[in-house]
DNA sequence: TCCTTTCATCGATGGATATCGATACAGAGG
DNA sequence: CCTCTGTATCGATATCCATCGATGAAAGGA
C-alpha cells in the first residue's frame, strides 16, 4: 500500500488516474457473479446445449453429462440464479432454456 | 441416474436428444477457465478499467482498489494465465492491457 | 390409495480460492 | 557495493464450491 501518488514528473512516465468514472463496486459484482455462474466446464456444456436446442429436459442432461441428479440440478439453479436460464414446468418434466437477454449484459465490460 | 430412456410416446413429449455434435469437455474446460477469470468482483474492475485506459501499471491499481499489493498481483497473474491481459515492464514499473482477441474468444459459447 | 417417475433440497466432505503478512526479486540511483 | 522502490512469490488461514447419497416434493398412472 503506497500511500503518497507519485510526483508528477513520475506520473508522466507511469500512468495517471484517468478521468473516466470507475465501474461502481455493486455492478462489478454483479457482473462477477454472471461469469460465476460460468466458470464451471459443466455449466459451459449447459449453456452451449442450451443455445444448440433451445429448450431440454433435466433427464437428457444427466443422461448427456455423466454427473449424477442432484449435481446437475445444484448447477442448473446456479444457472437460474445468475439469470442465464430459465425454467418452466409442464407435468412432470421441467424444462430449461436460455434466458434471452443474459449474453448481452456481459459485453459491457469490455466495451469502454 | 435413469438407466432406460423414455419410451418412444414420451420421447415425444419431453425432448429428444439433438443430432448437433455436443462441446468438447476440453473446449468447455478452457472457456470455463477463462469466465473463472472474471468471476471475481476486483479482476471485473480491473478489466473494465484497461477497457478504458488501455495500460495501467499495478501501482495505479493498488490505488484505485482497496486491496494489498500481493492481492493486486495475484488477480493480475490470474488474468494472465488465463489470457485476457498482457504485461510488459518499462525500467521498474510493469505495465498491463487487455489481450486484443480476448474477449471474441467468449462470444461462441452463446451461438449455435 | 399406492407406486413410479422426475426433479429439488439437505448434509457431509474433499478440494479450490481470496486475502494477508513476510519475503524474495529486479531495476534505478547513489 | 548498498539502498530504495515497484512487483512477484510464498505460506497460512478462513471461506467457498463441486460432488455425492439420502431424502423430500409433486405429478401421473394403475
Amino acid at each position: 500500500m503506497n500511500a503518497l501518488k507519485p510526483l508528477p514528473v513520475l506520473q508522466s512516465i507511469c500512468c495517471g488516474d484517468s478521468g473516466n468514472p470507475p465501474l461502481p463496486r455493486a455492478a462489478a459484482e454483479r457482473l462477477a457473479e454472471t461469469f460465476k455462474a460460468l466458470s464451471d466446464p459443466t455449466r459451459v456444456a449447459i449453456v452451449n446445449r442450451l443455445a444448440r436446442v433451445a429448450e431440454t429436459c433435466v433427464c437428457d442432461l444427466t443422461a448427456a453429462f455423466e454427473l449424477s441428479q442432484p449435481t446437475i440440478s445444484h448447477h442448473l439453479r446456479i444457472l437460474r440464479d445468475a439469470g442465464l436460464v430459465e425454467s418452466e414446468r409442464h407435468g412432470t418434466w421441467a424444462y430449461y432454456r436460455l434466458a434471452p437477454d443474459a449474453i448481452e449484459r456481459l459485453r459491457g465490460v469490455f466495451e469502454p
